[in-house]
DNA sequence: ATACGTGCAAAGAGTTTGCATGACA
DNA sequence: TGTCATGCAAACTCTTTGCACGTAT
């Protein structure tokens, strides 16, 4: 288990709260995947090693987590969401034809909140900015059928 | 019938491409509303003048519309998708209280796409930045129950 | 007259819910 | 031992698809 999610179990130990292998296997999966992974990915990988694992423990582990604020959730059209171990904050670019995220800082971004107040009427509270593009990969690939 | 609305018909008027009664409605609908309406809330507005229409009518029709570069769907979370009448670039604040959409203009975030390509390795084509907040509306309510 | 568009019902994907059983603290 | 979490199936929401009928051009 690595120290990452042994942080977080303590974080955790708190009552009404438990900790089980199925709980453990997601936080683990998540912090060491460094692929944004969906709810279906994590329950196919897991089920590897936890045959009898269900989807709906997946989903739930996912949304206690998120609560507990451990997780991002990243949404995407209406398709599934991808989730990725909260540390420090970041922006993803998204490419459009595989759809592999990457994660990169771009500090200028937190003055913006303070124009667009200006510009609104709104309270702001957050904000999201996200790229979109062709990664080094798809980008090398001939573009014929 | 607006003055939008004929100028797109014109643009429409191709082989293979006919105006119904209810693409005029929807696209009468798109171009006055200014609320960034649902599928469901446009269907449900149409139905009062034409009560036959069908939800497999409106989303086709959305669909039609997005292809013909005429309207801009808008994509948050997992819930419904809203639309938008193409005009010029803007930017949404989302109220994170009832979820009303107010449009703004940032001009600056143009630049930002030069200094994320620099930042990332793909090679970037699109951007998508939203706000979150509080509208003047919610915030003026006693946060109490 | 020729398809394009419509409208009904059914399918589909992703996620949540109800509830009895299992297992952590 | 109490109750939180699991896992199965069913429900749910939003959207798309199949197909026969209607209707714009």
């Amino acid at each position: 288990m690595n120290v990452v999610v042994e942080e977080s179990i303590s974080l955790l130990r708190r009552p009404g709260i438990r900790m089980t292998q199925q709980r453990l296997a997601i936080m683990e999966y998540l912090t060491t995947s460094n692929s944004h992974p969906t709810a279906e990915e994590i329950y196919r990988e897991l089920n590897k090693k936890l045959p009898n694992i269900s989807n709906t423990t997946v989903y739930n582990n996912l949304n206690f987590l998120k609560e507990q604020g451990l997780i991002q959730e990243l949404i995407f059209g209406q398709s599934c969401s991808r989730y990725e171990w909260r540390t420090r904050p970041h922006y993803h670019v998204i490419c459009t034809e595989c759809g592999k995220i990457d994660d990169f800082e771009l500090p200028e971004l937190n003055r913006l909140e303070e124009a667009a107040q200006r510009e609104s009427n709104f309270q702001i509270s957050g904000h999201l900015f996200e790229l979109y593009g062709i990664c080094t990969e798809c980008g090398q690939e001939p573009l014929q059928s």
